[in-house]
DNA sequence: AAGGATTGCTTTTTT
DNA sequence: AGCAATCCTT
């Protein structure tokens, strides 16, 4: 974090000083930069060319203009955009600080400005713009705020603040929270707004349609009334900015000659105006794409960018990235069978040096358990053949899935790290603080105000905050500001009035010396004057645990003494779990597939390959898109993989507390038997359910111990060896489930007391 | 107003 | 099943 707030320094400096001198390091290009007709394969002598492929020389050595790089998984792209920096540098003459790399997430523009930072030196690395569309966005708007209908301290609202905001809208407005969640109507708006509709401009067809452009003019009342920005405000301020302020527009397009987008496949309609916007004069813009890794639809990403570029910059280059370094041919070859199926897309034919490779284990276990079992009984004998805990991921679809996983880990001792779920900043004694600083930094943030009105308790409960809310409306006021102007009446009974008063009295204090202390002697001082510390610490281990989290935002505070309160907070704003993952910890990374985009683990395991969870139900109901996204996210998960994939799928799933009864995923059906070593029942032979039928908790205290264990080899009198799937006590009776592979004869279930069955050594 | 009990809802994915 | 929001009692 502090990191890249030194970062943002630097280019803060840079945009001041447009003249600034560029520090050494670029001296005349030894090399004619070489252009090359598409046809004619490159041979280049270049020192920043002899490390790539035909392909990518092609591409990083394209002359200016626009230009779009389809690349497949693994075909190093990060690299391609790197060294396509390094080439505009040296040879196309570009100076650093026209640079504007835009990427997906914080983490990788760390990293791609680590990588120039080796290849071009610290200075040229600094000079560069490299974020994320909604960190640059609010970081231009911060700057440009003079033009805007808000102020440049002003705060970005997460999706709980939006939640919390919109549910009062709800309530104020008097609708049934039935039948318009708030949820609901926040993602109409955000539709919108990563359409750059605004509520004037909303279609309305029918009823719902009246209400939700009636929620959207009042939510941006909130909005504006809270001096507050939601992620979608990011993009749509900074296009209305260059859309009325031309003269602002032609200092960006000056500034940002030189475009660099990844994951272009995954940019919204609004991200595209923009980028449109600046790349229009100048046309330098350098895209990177992969339909088949277009993830994000339900975010608003929009595949029909590539051809929306494709109109509007007709003399688009476009080159084909097909080799792959990361893949084995066989985890390729499946990957690839997998999403041919896709309709319209470009085909490829990605191949890799990489011949052969472990078949891809396709695994079937009873429950999420044993699933959780298997995995961690692998990874364990993965780790024993020397593997580092680090070349491991385990995936899923969804974040519920992570617990099971979590818990198994923990018993057996594997390191991990989990990447999402409960985000640390949105826990609730972190969003305590944010709240209070936030308010520190602006009091009229009312969904902050509400929140910690009465957190610790100081007696001011839903009857004040009722009339503080109706003092605040008929003014057009902020809760706060609408709490000063109840006070002044005098209609409030002694305590709450007293108790008001400390509370403004301590916000004003934190407010006024907000920016005369260091963020973190500010949090000490909140700290205390609120008495947080003994409101949370109230005798419980999970009283204890949230108090730790606050000090570890307290010590990441302690690490970045000089950063300034607005800039923290725009920073924890906009942080995505994945840039939390830090790679120097040797640990099992449980993840979400679609937070595993571009990422690459030697070993993965995707668990839970199930219809209805992959694909999910929901895409399932929705439309035969969304069921082509499910297929793509699968796509992307095999391809993380570098050597080993493990596919697994239970035969019952626990799920919203019930039982559901699990079923292979048709993605499965896809990928060719000969790069698979299936370890399955036989379809159409299930075991009895009234076996299993018993609830069963593992871990709790068995009668009796078992003789079998998962994994091990076994002879059986009649089936002959086998490889036991499972083995569990029930009713004192220990049940063995084993597969048979080599004979067809595939799973049975056995009594261990009474089958022939014998342990068997491993060789 | 505070704290505990009960209901009802959730699980898609996130900058 | 687990959790948050809401209801209910004090």
């Amino acid at each position: 974090m502090a990191g890249e707030t030194l970062y943002r320094a630097a280019e803060d400096a840079a945009l001041q000083a447009f003249a600034v001198n560029f520090p050494g390091g670029n001296v005349c290009p030894p090399f004619a930069p070489c252009y090359n007709d598409g046809m004619e394969r490159v041979i280049n002598d270049h020192p920043l060319l002899r490390t790539l492929n035909p392909q990518q020389q092609e591409a990083v050595s394209l002359d200016e203009g626009p230009a779009l790089v389809l690349a497949g998984p693994g075909s190093g792209k990060t690299r391609v955009l790197t060294y396509r920096i390094a080439w505009m540098v040296e040879e196309l003459w570009v100076r650093p600080w026209n640079i504007l790399a835009v990427t997906f997430t914080n983490k990788a523009a760390r990293e791609m400005r680590e990588r120039v930072s080796l290849m071009e030196g610290r200075d040229v690395a600094r000079a560069m713009t490299i974020g994320t569309f909604h960190a640059t966005c609010a970081r231009i708007l911060r700057r440009e705020a003079e033009l805007m209908p808000f102020s440049a301290d002003y705060l970005i609202f997460d999706a709980d603040d939006q939640r919390s905001l919109m549910k009062s809208i709800v309530r104020e407005m008097g609708l049934d929270e039935k039948r318009y969640p708030p949820r609901a109507l926040l993602a109409a708006i955000s539709r919108a707004k990563n359409e750059l509709v605004g509520p004037d401009e909303y279609p309305v067809r029918t009823y719902y349609d009246e209400i939700v452009v009636r929620a959207y003019r009042r939510y941006e009342e909130a909005l504006r009334s809270s001096n507050a920005l939601d992620f979608d405000d990011l993009l749509m301020e900074t296009v209305d900015l260059f859309r009325h302020a031309p003269e602002v527009l032609a200092r960006y397009r000056e500034r940002y000659r030189h475009i660099l987008v990844d994951e272009f496949q995954d940019t919204n309609v609004a991200q595209y105006v923009l980028l449109r916007l600046l790349a229009q004069e100048h046309r330098s813009l350098f895209v990177v794409a992969d339909e088949d890794q277009s993830i994000y639809s339900w975010r608003g990403a929009d595949y029909r960018n590539i051809r929306r570029l494709r109109r509007d910059f007709p003399e688009l280059r476009e080159v084909l990235l097909e080799e792959n370094y990361r893949s084995t041919q066989i985890i390729l070859d499946a990957a690839q069978r997998v999403i041919a199926r896709n309709p319209d897309r470009t085909p490829k034919r990605l191949f890799t040096r990489k011949q052969g490779g472990s078949p891809i284990v396709l695994r079937e276990l009873f429950d999420e358990q044993s699933e959780a079992d298997f995995v961690a009984t692998t990874i364990l004998s993965l780790h024993r053949r020397g593997y580092r805990w680090g070349d491991i991921a385990v995936m899923y679809r969804a974040n519920a899935q992570s617990r099971v996983l979590e818990e198994t880990f923990v018993h057996r001792s594997i390191p991990y790290r989990l990447v999402g779920a409960t985000r640390f900043y949105a826990r609730r004694e972190i969003k305590d603080i944010l709240a209070y600083l936030r308010l520190a930094q602006n009091p009229r943030d009312d969904v902050s105000f509400l929140r910690v009105l009465n957190t610790p308790p100081r007696g001011l409960g839903a009857r004040t905050v009722e009339k503080i809310a109706a003092r605040a409306q008929e003014a057009f006021l902020s809760r706060y500001e609408g709490t000063r102007l109840l006070l002044h009446t005098g209609i409030l009974r002694g305590r709450q009035q007293r108790a008001l008063e400390q509370f403004l009295e301590m916000v004003e204090g934190w407010h006024r010396d907000r920016d005369r202390l260091p963020v973190v002697a500010l949090l000490d001082r909140i700290l205390a004057e609120t008495g947080y510390e003994s409101y949370l610490r109230d005798g419980t281990q999970e009283g204890e645990s949230r108090w730790e989290n606050v000090l570890t935002l307290r010590s990441v505070l302690a690490d970045s003494p000089e950063i300034k309160l607005a800039d923290f907070l725009t920073e924890v704003a906009l942080v995505a779990d994945v840039d939390a993952l830090d790679d120097e910890q040797d640990a099992v990374t449980l993840l979400t597939l679609h937070s595993a985009k571009g990422l690459e683990y030697r070993a993965v395991f995707l668990v839970g390959v199930e219809e209805g969870l992959l694909p999910h139900r929901r895409s399932l109901e929705e439309s035969p898109e969304a069921l082509a996204e499910e297929r793509r996210l699968f796509y992307v998960g095999m391809t993380r993989a570098k050597e080993r994939l493990y596919l697994t799928y239970v035969f019952r799933r626990s799920w919203y507390g019930g039982d559901q009864p699990g079923e292979p995923s048709r993605f499965l059906a896809d990928i060719p038997d000969d790069l698979l070593q299936r370890q399955e029942r036989p379809t159409g032979k299930l075991p009895k359910p009234s076996r299993f039928s018993m609830p069963w908790k593992q871990g709790a205290a068995a009668p009796k111990e078992r003789r079998f264990h998962e994994g091990e080899r076994v002879r059986h009198r009649r089936f002959g060896l086998g490889r036991v799937l499972e083995s569990r006590l029930e009713d004192g009776y220990e049940i063995v489930t084993v597969i048979f592979n080599d004979n067809g004869i595939g799973v049975k279930h056995f009594l261990a007391e009474k089958a022939p069955l014998e342990p068997v050594s491993e060789f």
